[in-house]
DNA sequence: AGAACGATCGACT
DNA sequence: GTCGATCGTTCTA
């Protein structure tokens, strides 16, 4: 199965963040492929970014897996119930990340509501706001701080440039799209590094 | 040992 | 638009 390599990850982050738009992201789950589009991603630089958890090279146990080869996933919890999945950047040692915020939805759409929203129906409301967003995503692909620290290039969760690759039908995305780059979300804390515009949405053209 | 806070979400006015 | 939930992580002492 052709899958981003560790040579991609391996590369400067900004850059990771923007070509990360578009792959594809697959989950196996109990022998089941979950799959998403990326739509939506933000960088994380810990060399010079005060909104990195790893600013300044800061090495606690939290951030030990952004000090991991780049091509691992570094998940952590947030706000006491909801996870967020990064990939990580970067040569090893340093340490830095693609936060993924948004996905839309590809394969397994069926499990995914179910995790997400248990026997609920699906509503139009649902199903505008399914994966848009960090914590909902993890929540539908049932990744917790158990997944903290898994091998991008292995075989629970790793990322493509077409669902073909991970052996499930082509997908056909929106016509028109383009790259907007913005600040990002929720680090008003941050001083300098809340404005650096490191958030990157594949958004319609107008 | 204790306190403060957070890369969010959903319910509610 | 506002606000509370909820708990691991981090820092201070």
């Amino acid at each position: 199965m052709a899958r981003l390599s560790r040579d991609f990850y391996n590369q400067d982050t900004l850059d990771a963040a923007r070509q990360l738009l578009g792959k594809y992201l697959i989950r196996r789950l109990d022998g089941r492929s979950l799959a998403g589009r990326i739509v939506e991603t933000e960088a994380y630089v810990g060399r010079c970014d005060k909104a990195c958890h790893a600013y300044g090279y800061r090495r606690t146990a939290r951030t030990e897996a952004l000090f991991a080869p780049p091509g691992t996933a570094y998940i952590y919890l947030i706000y006491g119930m909801y996870h967020c999945l990064n990939f990580v950047t970067e040569p090893e040692g340093e340490p830095a990340a693609v936060l993924l915020r948004a996905l839309e939805p590809v394969a397994g759409a069926e499990v995914m509501a179910r995790l997400r929203y248990g026997d609920k129906p699906m509503t139009p409301y649902r199903r505008k706001n399914f994966l848009n967003g960090p914590g909902k995503v993890c929540r539908a692909l049932a990744l917790t701080r158990a997944e903290n620290g898994l091998d991008l290039t292995g075989d629970a969760l790793f990322l493509c440039d077409k669902p073909e690759d991970a052996g499930l039908p082509p997908f056909s995305p929106p016509a028109g799209e383009k790259i907007v780059a913005g600040p990002r979300v929720g680090v008003d804390y941050a001083e300098e590094a809340r404005d650096f515009p490191w958030r990157f949405r594949l958004l319609q053209e107008v």
